[in-house]
RNA sequence: GCUCCGGUGGUGUAGCCCGGCCAAUCAUACGGGACUCUCGAUCCCGUGACCCGGGUUCAAAUCCCGGCCGGAGCACCA
C-alpha cells in the first residue's frame, strides 16, 4: 500500500516539473516584481520574466508587481502604446499582477531619497565629464567633486531641480568605493539631467534617476523579497546594496538567468526591431515573423503553449540557445485536436482530369477521429499544389485525397482518371494530395513566419467559416485564419 | 585588460548545496517500424551527454586545485 501510494507520487513529480524552491520564501509573504522598459512590446524574452515571477508568485501565494521602469525618455525612450501592450499580453499569457507602478510618475519619491542621500554625504554632485571620471573610475582616485558638504551638494541638488544647469554639466553620484576591485561598483551615477519630453509624463521632469537608482528605492519601498532578472542586471545589486546599507534596509534575495537566443530569430534587441519596422523590413510590431507575443497571438498560439516553453528553459544562470521547434510540439499538442482540416493550394495548377465518369460530391474528414465531414466538388478542372506538379513525372499514378487515383499526363497537362479506388500503388508510395474544384476555391494568402515570406493560392470555402480560428491545412501548415470573406481569405502561419 | 558567472546527449533541462540507489531524468530532435486516403497525429523500438587534467575518497556529474571554452558587466541604457 505505502509502495504504491510512493509511486504514483512519484509519477506526478515527474510529470509536472516544478521551477526550484527559492531561497527564504514564505508562503503569503513572496513579493516579486516585473520591471521592463516599455520601449517597445513584450517579447518571449520578457515574456519569459513574466511566466517564470508570475510561476513563483502562485507557487508562494505571493503577490506580483508590474512596474514600468521608463526613466529614460532618450535612449530608451518608452513608447506610449506599449505600456498598454504589456498589460494586454500578460493577461493573454494569464500573468496576474496586483499592482501596476509607473517609475516616471513617481519621480518625486526618488528625490526625497536621494535628497536624504546627500544630506549624509552618501551621495554628492559631480561636475566631471563623462571621459574625466572614466580616469578616476579606472585609476581608484576619488574626483576632487566627491568631498563636497552636504550643504553644498543639497544648494546644487536645487539648482539642478530649478534648472540651473544644462543637461551633462552635472550628476548625482552614489559614494561607494573607489577603489573596489570591480570598476564597474565604483562612484555610480543616481540622477542625471536629461531634457527631452517623456511619452507619459511629458515636460514634467527633466531631473531623472537612472534604473540603479529607481529601482533600488522602489524595491524596498514595494517590500519585494526576491527579484529575478536578467544576468545583465547582476552588478546592479552590488551597486545598490551601498543604498540599502546606508539607510538600513534588507536587499533581496536575488536569482539571475542568462540570455535566451531563439535560433530561429537570432539576437533582435527592441529597437533594433523597432529600426526595421520602421525601414519597412517588417510589416509592424505584430508581423509573424517577429519574436513578439503580439506576432504568436497572431499567429494562433496558445498562451499555455508559450509557458510551458519558457518554463521548460529554466532558471539556470547560462544561456540558452534553443529551437522554436521546441514551442511547436508544445502549441502542436494543443490545437492538433481542435483544428479543423482544409485544402489549401498554393502557387496553383489548373488541370484537366480527362475521362472522369461524372462529377461527383466527396466526403473529407475535417478533424481526425472526431467522425465530422466537410463536403467539396470533385469536378473535372481541379487545382493542384505547383509544388505538387513539379515533382510528378510523367506516367506516375497520383491519388487525390479522397477522389479519384489519376495518371500524370506531363506533356499534355492532364490527369487521366484510373479509378475511384486508391490502388496499392499510391498507397505504398504515399502518391496522396490535396487538391481544389473551381467552385469550392476561395483565392487565399498565408503570410510566412520570416520576412515578407507569402504563399498565394486557393482554399475550399469551407473554412470561410472558421475567421478567427486555427486551421490545419493538410499537408502545408497549421494556420490561424485571420480575415475571411467571399473575397477571399487571409491566413498567418502559425507552424508545421 | 579588470570583475563576476557558467560548462550534463544535436537542443533545452533534472541531478550538483547534503558524494554511493546516476552505465544519469524529462522534453524536443533524429533514425527505424506499425497505423492513417495529410509530409500531421497516435503507438512501439532505437540513437545519443557528465569540457579536460590532476587531487581527496572504499566511492565523484556531484567536493578541491589547475587549464580550456563560453557568457555577462566595466554608460549621465534599461
Amino acid at each position: 500500500m505505502v509502495t504504491s501510494l510512493a509511486i504514483e507520487e512519484k509519477k506526478e513529480e515527474k510529470k509536472e516539473r516544478k521551477l526550484p524552491e527559492l531561497p527564504n520564501a514564505e508562503k503569503g509573504k513572496v513579493v516579486m516584481r516585473f520591471a521592463p522598459n516599455p520601449n517597445g512590446p513584450p517579447t518571449l524574452g520578457s515574456a519569459r520574466g513574466m511566466v517564470v515571477n508570475d510561476e513563483y508568485v502562485k507557487m508562494y501565494d505571493g503577490q506580483l508587481i508590474l512596474r514600468f521602469d521608463d526613466t529614460d525618455p532618450r535612449t530608451k525612450r518608452p513608447l506610449l502604446e506599449a505600456y498598454d501592450w504589456y498589460i494586454e499580453d500578460a493577461e493573454w499569457l494569464n500573468v496576474k499582477f496586483d499592482r501596476v507602478i509607473y517609475a516616471s510618475k513617481r519621480i518625486p519619491i526618488y528625490y526625497d531619497y536621494i535628497k536624504e542621500l546627500l544630506k549624509m554625504e552618501k551621495a554628492y554632485p559631480c561636475f566631471c565629464s563623462r571621459e574625466e571620471f572614466k580616469k578616476y573610475r579606472d585609476a581608484g582616485i576619488e574626483c576632487p567633486h566627491r568631498n563636497t558638504t552636504a550643504e553644498e551638494a543639497l544648494e546644487v541638488w536645487e539648482k539642478m531641480l530649478s534648472g540651473e544647469y544644462k543637461e551633462g554639466e552635472v550628476v548625482i553620484r552614489i559614494k561607494t568605493d573607489m577603489k573596489h576591485k570591480d570598476p564597474a561598483i565604483r562612484d555610480w551615477v543616481a540622477f542625471r539631467i536629461i531634457d527631452c519630453d517623456h511619452p507619459l509624463v511629458g515636460n514634467e521632469y527633466r531631473v531623472y534617476p537612472t534604473l540603479d537608482f529607481e529601482s533600488a528605492i522602489e524595491d524596498h519601498l514595494q517590500g519585494v523579497t526576491h527579484i529575478i532578472r536578467g544576468k545583465d542586471l547582476i552588478d546592479s545589486e552590488r551597486r545598490q546594496k551601498y543604498i540599502y546599507d546606508y539607510f538600513g534596509w534588507e536587499y533581496p534575495v536575488t536569482k539571475h538567468w542568462g540570455r535566451v537566443k531563439i535560433h530561429e530569430f537570432g539576437k533582435l534587441s527592441t529597437s533594433e526591431i523597432r529600426k526595421k519596422i520602421e525601414k519597412g523590413e517588417y510589416e509592424g510590431w505584430d508581423d509573424p515573423a517577429l519574436p513578439t507575443i503580439r506576432a504568436f497571438r497572431r499567429r494562433g498560439f496558445r498562451a499555455e503553449a508559450i509557458r510551458k516553453f519558457l518554463l521548460s528553459l529554466g532558471v539556470g544562470e547560462n544561456d540558452v540557445s534553443v529551437s522554436l521547434k521546441n514551442l511547436y510540439a508544445e502549441n502542436r499538442k494543443l490545437i492538433d485536436k481542435e483544428a479543423n482540416r482544409y485544402f489549401f493550394v498554393w502557387d496553383a495548377v489548373e488541370v484537366k482530369i480527362d475521362g472522369l465518369p461524372e462529377e461527383v460530391t466527396v466526403k473529407i474528414p475535417t478533424k481526425p477521429e472526431s467522425g465530422e465531414f466537410r463536403v467539396l466538388r470533385g469536378e473535372k478542372t481541379v487545382f493542384l499544389s505547383g509544388d505538387d506538379w513539379e515533382r510528378f513525372k510523367d506516367g506516375e499514378l497520383v491519388r487525390l485525397k479522397d477522389f479519384c487515383t489519376v495518371k500524370v499526363d506531363k506533356e499534355n497537362r492532364v490527369l487521366e482518371f484510373v479509378s475511384w479506388e486508391m490502388s496499392n500503388e499510391v498507397k505504398k508510395g504515399k502518391n496522396i494530395v490535396h487538391w481544389l474544384s473551381w467552385s469550392d476555391s476561395v483565392v487565399c494568402v498565408v503570410i510566412g513566419d520570416k520576412p515578407r515570406l507569402k504563399w498565394g493560392g486557393f482554399a475550399e470555402k469551407n473554412a470561410l467559416k472558421d475567421a478567427g480560428k486555427v486551421v490545419q491545412f493538410e499537408r502545408f501548415a497549421f494556420c490561424r485564419i485571420e480575415f475571411a470573406s467571399d473575397e477571399g481569405i487571409r491566413a498567418i502561419y502559425t507552424h508545421p
